[in-house]
RNA sequence: GCCGCGUUGGUCAAGGGGUUAAGACGCCUCCCUUUCACGGAGGAAUCACGGGUUCGAUUCCCGUACGUGGUACCA
């Protein structure tokens, strides 16, 4: 292969890794995984004013969780480092340099205070959000409209200043998406993108191509958000002489919320009770913490799996695929043009899919914690491993093995005892107290029990159905669970003896 | 406003000139189960609209509507 692949995933670590994060990053693992190449994490931080503490140790943190690690990050270099964009600050003034030298870029010294005073004073109603481009930018204070001199004096005095690309008047540029096909602008309706801001730092603009070519990146897979900017990238590509080298762009749909419209975010989670990052986020600055997928329950190849079905399809009619089987199967050409509603029903409905295949070990070892909250210690974790077994069908999230699994090991604090109250009466009373007390006596088999449960029952003119229910609540304390017998011989003679007894005494 | 992109049941979606338009989630009914769930059998529910092209359009083309994204010294 002359031309291996190789695919970045490139966040900017501001805050909680987002749902379609995750999914641009499955992507282009997967993607690279298929054609045998390389998937970069670089860090694209180069907006100082909105750097948050944590926030890129948490990205490596949820790579790590959902298992699509990269094969080069800034934890492990490979051949292209620095992998922080921060770090390459001193790799972008050449090309900005050449670009100005070009004709292709300038200088622009407007103040904040002055955009502003043009953006105001262009603004009409038919035209909301006036731009600084060809119609604009001789009206402004730049190195298009004044003298080499006065550039070279403010240029020798400090002043701050941007470098723009100069987007060229009435050319149409083509690209091809390898998910929408051809796609093309006119360069009169897109602005002259600041390319190099005061701060000597590139603007995502300029970065996202300079390290792209410098860092071989065959494919570029991002969020369909970047659509509008993709021209100037083009531009950019072209400009610098590195067309050929340009990556084959994939421009990825969005997730929207699955009630009304719009791109989904971390509020509409909130709202609607799921989460929508990846794993617990706490902003350090506002000391909230906002749940993710991992602490509320989620298997990390369930979560996985969920993201590849939202836009993608094999084709096929499986549904349930492990990383590995994606890998296999995954074509960039399958991903949906449309944006996709996210259902939180279908998502627990994987992560259930994913608990029914999942080992009953690994299983118990990641309820246990669940459990241990929820104040219910796990000493035997063999117990646990057939507690597992015996209501993982009945459990859509790892938290669900609580309430479905937690009465193996501690007597139910509160009995639904209004389900069985209403028909209640002194021979059910009798059939109870006797049926407790025979576990003394008889063997401790299941079979064993249902039939002196039978017996006794017949002896009072009780049908065993009218008080299996009742069992039932008294050991688990609700209207669930597993065989009313397998349950007491879980958890052994002495409890069932003491849970019917508490249970009894409610009753009365 | 302008520009880009999109549009198959409530949701995710397969399909793509001639089909009874798959499947899944959710919902409903029934079976299994003296609980709940799993499992099984059914059911309701879809090609945004208008023009072309064509013997024939859900499928191709053009409009319209709607949605969505962008329109920052944020990514």
């Amino acid at each position: 292969m002359i031309n291996p692949v190789r695919v970045r995933f490139a966040p900017s670590p501001t805050g909680g890794l987002h749902l379609g994060g995750v999914r641009t990053v499955l992507f282009n693992y997967l993607f690279a995984k298929k054609h045998g190449g390389t998937f970069v994490l670089r860090i694209e931080d180069t907006d100082q004013t909105r750097f948050v503490e944590g926030a890129e140790s948490y990205i490596f943190n949820c790579l790590d969780w959902t298992g699509l690690t990269p094969d080069e990050s800034p934890l492990k270099p490979g051949d292209f480092p620095p992998y922080r964009q921060s770090e390459r600050k001193p790799m972008y003034r050449q090309y900005a340099d050449q670009l100005i030298a070009q004709g292709n870029a300038y200088y622009a010294f407007d103040t904040t205070e002055e955009l502003e005073a043009m953006r105001n004073d262009l603004k009409t109603p038919e035209n909301p959000s006036p731009q600084y481009d060809h119609k604009t930018r001789m009206h402004m204070r730049n190195s298009l409209t004044l003298t080499d001199a006065q550039v070279a004096e403010l240029l020798e005095a400090g002043t701050p200043y941007v470098v723009r690309i100069k987007m060229p008047e009435n050319e149409t540029v083509h690209f091809h998406d390898l998910i929408r096909g051809d796609i093309s602008h006119d360069t009169n309706v897109v602005d002259d993108k600041v390319l190099l801001k005061s701060d000597g730092m590139p603007t995502y603009h300029l970065a996202v191509v300079v390290d792209d070519y410098l860092m071989n990146i065959t494919h570029a897979f991002r969020g369909e958000e970047w659509l509008p900017s993709a021209p100037v990238h083009v531009m950019l590509y072209k400009y610098l002489g590195w067309e050929a080298e340009m990556p084959q762009w994939a421009h990825l749909p969005l997730i929207l919320k699955p009630d009304g419209n719009g791109k989904l975010s971390k509020r509409d989670g909130d709202r609607l009770g799921f989460p929508v990052f990846a794993m617990d986020w706490a902003d350090p600055k506002t000391n909230e913490t906002t749940k993710g997928f991992k602490e509320i329950g989620f298997l990390p190849e369930a979560f996985v799996n969920m993201l590849a079905m939202l836009g993608w399809s094999s084709g096929t009619e499986q549904e349930i695929f492990s990383l590995q089987e994606l890998e296999q199967l995954f074509s960039i050409e399958r991903v949906n043009k449309g944006g996709a509603k996210f259902d939180y029903d279908k998502a627990k409905w994987f992560n259930q899919q994913h608990i029914l295949r999942a080992d009953n070990s690994r299983l118990a070892l990641l309820v246990k914690p669940f459990m241990e909250e929820a104040g219910i210690m796990i000493e035997d974790l063999g117990k646990l491993d057939q507690v597992v077994g015996l209501v993982k069908e009945r459990c859509h999230l790892l938290s669900d093995f609580v309430q479905q699994g937690g009465f193996f090991f501690k007597t139910p604090e509160t009995l639904d005892i209004e389900a069985i109250k209403g028909k209640w009466n002194e021979e059910k009373t009798k059939v109870m107290n006797e049926w407790a007390a025979s576990l003394d006596t008889i063997a401790w088999e299941h079979d064993v029990l249902e039939q002196s449960l039978t017996e006794i029952a017949g002896q009072h003119g009780v049908k065993k159905g009218e008080v299996m229910l009742p069992l039932r609540v008294m050991l688990v304390g609700g209207k669930f669970g597993p065989g009313v017998f397998d349950i007491a011989l879980s958890i052994g003679k002495e409890a069932t003896q003491e849970r019917v007894r508490n249970g009894l005494a409610q009753l009365s």
